[in-house]
Formats: structure tokens, sequence, C-alpha cells
RNA sequence: GGCCGUGUAGCUCAACUGGCAGAGCAGCUGACUCUUAAUCAGCGGGUUGAAGGUUCGAGUCCUUCCACGGUCACCA
């Protein structure tokens, strides 16, 4: 394809928009200019009204903007443009701009392209803060129409693949990003405040390991090596916590193979953070006073609106262990059924259907998951874990089946995990030579053996408490939707025809 | 992967039991110097997701496929 047949391929309104852009090169001006002039954004140039008296003018100024609708009345016009901070009106008269920059616009613009404008600002009769434009230039034309100007943009998979589009033509959801922006920038403040450093640890990774998952694989080609795309932070942070930094931060993306669904994206943004002379319990208090912080700042309250649920963040949030839980909602006691067959037979005593599980751990997990998870809406923290399903976390001093682990519940999706760091190098081998046990038994998401992370336990790790939470999820709370699609910019589709998956010389 | 739903103009959506594919916005032409979903007059715009089938006749019924959404399964 050259770039002649790409422009015979425009459709109706791509062809007139493009006739256009012709024109004014024709006419010497050039339709993607170098220069841009701006004084003020919408906002700011709004604000600078408040203070003028009914029927004064205001100050010049000079806005910039993408064109959100035109109102020709013949000798005179009103335009709205839209720029970050929300819209402004323009209004453009012949007799103040002249004939030819007038018969320009008439000519030239269309809905979506980028305009400056300049001159004093007033308001209309009906009160409307406008600038009276004295001059105008074109910063960038639009040859694609936009969207909609009342519906915008609906269709799931162009708002998904076109993010621009939806960007552009649905306020809400620039808001809804800037949101999620105005979050991951609370929870830095929040724990630089707290004396944590943010530090930066290799996506591309010789061995993964941290979580129960499988890897993406890439290929070096210089060192004729496979990598994998790492599944979490945590080998490489407790590593620094090992090298004396005590208190770090990751906010990072993870990569992990596995379907999409309402709560999953295979890249997603994980927060991870290490404080050493601290437990599980510390990290407690540190979600729970984190949350309320960004609530606070955020919206100056502590209810979240999610799925028809009003969340409550005020602290302190309810303190279940996941025996008393279990043991509520199903009758059954972990510590008495604390083998493979005696919950299996427990769980038939109950009458309850459960998806068999090869492993007691599994299967624990399974009947919380079933019984219990799904009435987890309020803000909750689950604490003490099978030790199986924790390879990095210290064991209850009183029952070794349990791990010092607890993870945070609300709207019904996990949101956080933490531990009591396990900083015994031999006691961590045998966690990694379990592991390797349950992969040879055809478990494919366990976690490789780390012998360089055992080193560095070897050399001393303070007791450390350590917590991970989705930012992902996070967000979806903070802005009540309910598909993690919607807070990621460009999420992961499947694969179209354009992607470069196909072929290019088939 | 199973089940349910959706796919019609650039965008948002109509079209009854099968009977000439429509509207609003956007676009084009013209009028209009305080409009704001501006208004008024006129005009153009379609491979109804794709392929096959039933029928005198299919947007509509049947089959297969594709895409998206929901849900279940899988998935820290």
């Amino acid at each position: 394809m050259d770039q002649e047949q790409f422009i015979e391929s425009f459709d109706e309104y791509q062809q007139q928009r493009y006739e256009k852009l012709l024109a004014l090169r024709d006419n010497q001006i050039e339709p993607y200019p170098i220069d841009s002039e701006r004084t003020h954004d919408s906002r700011a140039a709004v604000a600078l009204m408040d203070g003028v008296a009914e029927g004064e003018e205001g100050p010049e100024v000079a806005v910039a903007g993408r064109i959100v609708a035109i109102r020709k009345m013949g000798k005179a016009s009103f335009l709205h443009i839209e720029d970050r901070s929300g819209r402004i009106q323009l209004y453009l008269r012949k007799d103040e701009v002249g004939e030819e920059s007038y018969a320009r616009f008439k000519a030239a613009l269309d809905l979506g392209d980028i305009i400056s404008a300049a001159g004093p600002l007033f308001r209309t009769r009906t009160g409307e803060v406008t600038v009276r434009v004295t001059g105008w230039s074109l910063l960038a034309k639009a040859l694609n129409q936009p969207p909609d100007k009342h519906h915008g943009l609906t269709d799931t998979e162009q708002r998904y693949r076109e993010r621009y589009v939806d960007l552009l033509a649905n306020d809400e959801i620039r808001e809804l990003f800037i949101t999620r922006s105005r979050i991951t920038s609370l929870v830095r403040r929040f724990l630089e405040d707290r004396g944590f450093i943010e530090v930066e640890t290799p996506v591309l990774q010789s061995l993964y390991g941290g979580a129960a998952a499988k890897a993406f694989t890439t290929h070096h080609e210089w060192a004729k090596r496979d990598l994998y795309l790492r599944i979490s932070l945590e080998l490489h942070l407790k590593r620094l916590i090992v090298g004396g930094l005590e208190r770090v931060f990751e906010i990072g993306r993870n990569f992990r193979n596995e379907g999409l669904s309402w709560k999953h994206n295979p890249e997603f943004t994980m927060l991870e953070a290490y404080q050493a002379y601290a437990d599980f319990r510390d990290m407690m208090e540190l979600l729970e006073s984190c949350w309320v912080s960004v609530a606070q700042a955020l919206n100056g309250r502590l209810t979240l609106d999610f799925d028809g649920h009003t969340i409550d963040l005020a602290p302190p949030w309810p303190r279940h262990t996941m025996r008393n839980l279990v043991l509520s909602e199903s009758g059954i006691d972990l510590y008495a059924a604390h083998t493979l067959p005696l919950l299996r037979a427990a769980i038939a005593a109950q009458g309850l259907h459960i998806d068999p599980q090869p492993t007691w751990g599994k299967l624990v997990d399974e009947l919380f998951s079933t019984v219990v998870e799904p009435k987890l809406i309020q803000p909750t923290f689950v604490m003490e874990y099978p030790y199986e399903l924790s390879p990095f976390a210290k064991q209850l001093p009183d029952n070794p089946n349990f791990v010092e682990r607890f993870e945070m519940f609300v709207g019904g999706m996990e949101v956080a995990n933490a531990f009591s760091e396990l900083n015994d190098p031999l006691e961590q081998l045998e966690r990694f030579l379990d592991q390797q046990r349950q992969r040879e038994a055809g478990d494919e998401e366990t976690t490789p053996i780390d012998l360089d992370f055992i080193n560095a336990l070897m050399y001393g790790m303070p007791p450390t408490g350590g917590i991970g939470w989705g930012m992902d999820r996070m967000a979806m709370l903070f802005t009540g939707q309910r598909n993690i699609r919607e807070v990621i910019l460009f999420p992961t589709l499947r694969a179209t025809p354009t992607d470069g998956t196909a072929t290019p010389n088939s």
C-alpha cells in the first residue's frame, strides 16, 4: 500500500475533509502547523470572569482545543471547543475577524478539528462565558469524523480497540482515567509519607516466581536464551529488604498467562510493598489507612458505590480467620478436618457441592471460594491461610497447617494479599521443594526453585511484612466499574488481522 | 469451551405475524450577526457482520462461521 492507495480508500466523509485540507494548502495555510498559542485552558479562562461585573468585558485570552459543536448563523457563529479541563464557547463574527478569515472558517473547519482562538472574554445574553474571537488558527485538521455528539461511542469493541475515540467522545471516560491516575498518585504519596521508597525491578526474568500462575515466555536473541515476563514483584523486592532498604514498593506490570474475565487481564498493574521489622498485622493497618486516605482525598467520604452496593471503608474493617468464616458458613472446622480425607468427609456430611480437589489446601481454597467469598461485599480481612497455598509466609506458631497471611476482600473480589514474610532460608528451601513436588504431580502453577533467593535469605532478612494489591481492581472499586477492561486504557483483546498477527505476505 | 443475547448509514437507534430498508445526529447546497441538542428549506448517503439454504419474495426463518456483551467453567 502507498499513500495514494490509502487516500483512495477514504470514505465519503474522509474525502470531504481531505479536500478541505488540500484547499488550505492551496491557500498557503498549513493544516498541521508547529506553533500553537494558548494562555489559559478553558476552565481557567472561565474562572477569569468570576469577579467581572455584569455587562463588562473580561481580559484577553487564547484558548485551544477540539471543536465539539458549531452553530453557524450567517455572518456570526458560535462554537464550543473542548480541552482536558472542559469546554468553552467561542463567538465568531464576520465584522470582527474579517471577511477572509470568516469565509475560511466556514469552508475549512469541521467538528473534531483542533484550533486556537484569541480574544476578550464576555458573557452572552444567557450568561455563558465566551471568547469574542478576534483571531483564530487551525492547529490540526481531523480527517476522521467524531462520533455522535449526543450519544458518544457505545460499541464496546471499538471503545477498547480505539480508546482514543472513546476518550475524545465520552467525557466520563476521560474523567475515569484521570481519576485512576490520581489514585495511583495518592497511593504513591501515602507510601512515600511512610518512608517507603519506590523501586523498579526486572520485568524480564530468567526465573519467575512469587505467585501461583503460568508465565509468558519470550526470547533474547543476543543471549540465545528464553526469558519470562514476571508474574509478581515479590522475590526481587524481598532481596532489597535483605539489602537493607527497609521499606520499598513498586507499582508495576505483571503478566500471567491465563484467560480473560471481568476481573482478569493478562497484564495488570500490581502494587507490592515490603516493610522490615513488621508483620502481616502491620500490613492490615497499612492497607486500611492507605485506602481511607485515598478515599478521603478523592471523594471526601469513606463510602464507595460498587455493583449496586454501598461499600463502607470506615475503619476498622472486620477481621476474621478463614477457619471461623468457613465454620460459620459451612459448619466445617478446618482444624478438625485437617487432612484431605477428613475434609472430604466433612463436606459430604454437610451435603455441600464443592468441586473435588487433589490436595487438602486446594480443597480448603475451593470450599472458601464457594461458601464464603461471594458474601464478602464489605471490606473484610480474611486471616490465616493453609500452609500449602502459601510458600512465602511464616507458619502460625501454634498450628503449622496455617500461615500468617491475610487476603482482603471487597465487592466479592480478592483485592489484597499479605504475609508475615518467611525469612528462614532452609524453611524457604523446603517450601520450594514442596512446590517442585506439586509441579511433578501435575500442577503447572507452582513456583520454581530460586536458589539465588535462598542465597539472599542466607545473608539474613529482618522480620518483614509484605503486601500486594491489584491497582486495576482498586481502580474498579473507586470508580464503580464492574469490568477490569473499563479501567485499563488498552485492555488485551483478541487478535485482529490488522494486528500484524497475520503473515504480511500472505 | 457451554448457554443466552447482540450485530442495520460515519455515530445513536427503528423496521409487527417474511412484503418497496427508515429516523435523529453528522455531511453537502442555500437563508440567518447572542446561539447553545440553534432554527428554516432542499439534497446525497446501505454488500442489513460473512457464507450458504428455505421461499414468488429474507434485515426478519434455517445452517455454518466471525466479532462483541452477559453468564457458567477455567483463572490468586
